[in-house]
DNA sequence: TAGATTGTTAATCGATTAACAATC
DNA sequence: TAGATTGTTAATCGATTAACAATC
């Protein structure tokens, strides 16, 4: 990708390197896996015995682990309210990002229910779809709104994220409002990659992918 | 030392070089794409062409493709129809493997009423779900059955692929009932890491990482 | 042919793994 | 202290990118 606008270069001083996506993909994996322990009476973890319930290698864990800024004691390892609290930290889930929903079908309406996100730094204010059956409010009292009240909501709130759950069909004229906006990080689950102008960013969730390297999966045990 | 000059037009999985998974998550990406290309007045296309539309390295674009054994002409690129086929071929979407769904709630009913997997490789035939007003049928006549006619199913259609979409609670025990039936791959969508035995896959499909990956990415703009 | 594009081999880059010093 | 574990620097490995030959 070619360099092109200048002007916001004043974040650019590298303060930190850069956060290996494979990590960032972790992080989660071990803050699920730590809060599952319960209550031990150890208050403290080493890296070998994460690498060993996770099946990864110590040296990982903990480079991983280091890049959230915790810090470990020789011979006894993390302690893991502080190791929770600072994968929390790193990954801003203790500051959500309040979120826009498009499409209240079955995948909006699962997305909208789940209230694991606000513990994953997501916060989803509520839902548009241009069904008028499926207006007024989900169980969990989120409201469904006509897809007309978008862009008010949007500028209202000062909302930056969406997430599209909307039909293949929709989905660029979607990402069109959603730019047209202010939106500026869009969590795509339709099934087609969508083009946004180049200050928004786009997260994919493409089932297909991870459908074609589960299949691989099989065929290589099973073949 | 280089072998394996054996030029066989069907790629098989199991035998030669393993995929890169990076490649394998690209190759429904250019499927989807070329099939939206719509009916254009040119059969072929370049990888110049497609790693434009894509933002990726036409030499990417390039390998990932010889992956599936397509072979393109110079100066000419890939026939378009061709090109579908062969991704369509390597990734078995024309064979698909069928599956049984547990949990109908709202992320279980948006994967057994998305009609799309069949042609991404998999054929969910019915949920299982406790629930007993859940049961029934789906709107796409899929059926809803009670949580205990899942071994009976799984044994007299010889499934192996089960599909997780159950609450975090349960996901453990219905990974136990899926391993001791005879499944051999699980796609988990419960937001908890399942322990299974040695031969049975698991590709876990994480949210909470991918929203780990969108907010850093925000964060480094936004900051 | 000339030129564009494919296919392949080599180089680079980034993530993982190994080696080892620091430390409680 | 002795020993286990962390933190850091070096080596390895795999994917991406570059260079270039083959070919239509």
């Amino acid at each position: 990708l070619e360099v092109n606008v200048e002007n916001s270069s004043s974040a650019k001083s590298g303060d930190s390197a850069p956060i290996p996506e494979p990590t960032l993909r972790r992080l989660p994996v071990y803050h699920q896996y730590l809060k599952n322990l319960g209550p031990t009476k150890y208050s403290a973890i080493s890296c070998t015995q994460i690498a060993q319930d996770l099946r990864l290698t110590p040296i990982q864990v903990r480079k991983d682990l280091a890049c959230t800024g915790i810090v470990g004691k020789p011979k006894t390892g993390y302690d893991v309210g502080a190791l929770l609290g600072s994968i929390e930290d790193f990954l801003g889930w203790n500051n959500p990002n309040e979120a826009l929903l498009f499409g209240a079908g079955h995948l909006g309406m699962a997305l909208l229910m789940y209230e694991g996100f606000r513990n994953y730094g997501l916060d989803i204010v509520a839902a548009v779809d241009p069904d008028h059956q499926k207006q007024g409010s989900a169980p969990n009292d989120k409201k469904i709104l006509p897809l007309e009240k978008a862009a008010g909501l949007i500028r209202r709130m000062h909302l930056k994220l969406a997430v599209l759950a909307v039909p293949e069909a929709a989905a660029q004229k979607t990402a069109d409002l959603c730019a047209a906006c202010g939106i500026k990080a869009i969590w795509n689950f339709a099934p087609v990659k969508i083009s946004v102008p180049p200050d928004v960013i786009v997260q994919h969730e493409n089932l297909a992918s991870s459908l074609a390297v589960l299949s691989k999966k099989i065929g290589r045990t099973a073949a």
